[in-house]
DNA sequence: ATAAAATAATACCTACACGTATTAAATTTA
DNA sequence: TAAATTTAATACGTGTAGGTATTATTTTAT
């Protein structure tokens, strides 16, 4: 019977080989490192990006932090200062949102649509540059199984609360 | 020839399909956090519990920071910082290297045993759980193309220096 | 209608990610 | 062998992850 793990970049006693939460780090880790590298002349960050390209395929009108928190799996708090630097930098706008006085409406500004399209040249490179170690064919059944584990992940951790019961 | 793939009529960066880069991000985080909650008790990290997973399968003698680094996919900053850490929670030992003085060797204590043993448990239930969610035929695949664009991913970003050169 | 509970955002904290610059020791080269 | 280069670790800076606690507002329950 041929090997039937056949992955030969790792050492072959690597017992990494085969353990999810490290394959999803180094995946997750070096595709990020790579972006944060090629868009470090544009002044932003990979999650600067995400922010952006969430807001560009949002509701016009402008989204809430927690929408935006959840668009991008993030967290309240971290968004908030992420908010904070880029509306700073002049990519985003705060405003009142007008029926919920504790809620902003979080635009995207013109300079910032401009980064944006920009950096996503260069994110669509990367992501099909990543992806051409796969078979064509496998491709799609592949993000459609990590997506499954994602939401396994997800799933897993609202299982999980902070404090004591949930 | 006919294109097989009627998917890639779309943009790779369009929202109606599955983008590699919020998937890995969604499941990291995920899992990460998942796991960051279950262990929270023990008073340690998630990085923390990947570094003495590192140490208890690396050269008993000790490994260097610089071997541990690129163990964890990480970077010589933050592991300096998390051994400092873990060394004053007593978790690790480092001492000097017999024949290169400016390196360490980093060493699990015996009291760091006994967390990670504790952690592991935990983790080996969680990515059980969290695998469920493929049929067991196909687990050993999904984990095979994961590695393989894993290496793809890292292999991007050693071809995005910091600096100059490519 | 009013008290209680839930929600949106923030303040403050520790831990990580990772960039540049620096120091000391090893290795390579002239 | 002296000088140049590389390497191991650290110091310091900014940005993100995410925990608890707080404030202001909205929603729910009585």
């Amino acid at each position: 019977m041929p090997d039937p793990n056949p992955d030969n970049l790792l050492p072959v006693d690597s017992p990494d080989r085969k353990r999810l939460p490290p394959l999803l780090r180094r995946a997750w880790y070096s595709l990020n490192q790579a972006f944060r590298r090629r868009i470090a002349p544009t002044g932003a960050t990979p999650d600067q990006f995400t922010a952006l390209r969430s807001l560009t395929e949002a509701d016009p009108k402008g989204i809430t932090q927690g929408e935006l928190t959840r668009m991008m799996s993030s967290d309240p708090n971290t968004i908030a200062s992420l908010l904070e630097r880029m509306e700073k930098a002049g990519w985003v706008e705060r405003n009142r949102h007008e029926t919920d006085r504790r809620a902003y409406r979080i635009k995207i500004t013109s300079p910032g649509l401009k980064l944006f399209e920009n950096m996503r040249d260069v994110a669509v490179d990367l992501q099909s540059q990543v992806l051409t170690v796969l078979d064509e064919k496998d491709r799609e059944d592949f993000l459609v199984k990590l997506g499954t584990v994602a939401d396994a992940c997800r799933e897993a951790a609202d299982q999980s609360p902070k404090k004591k019961r949930g």
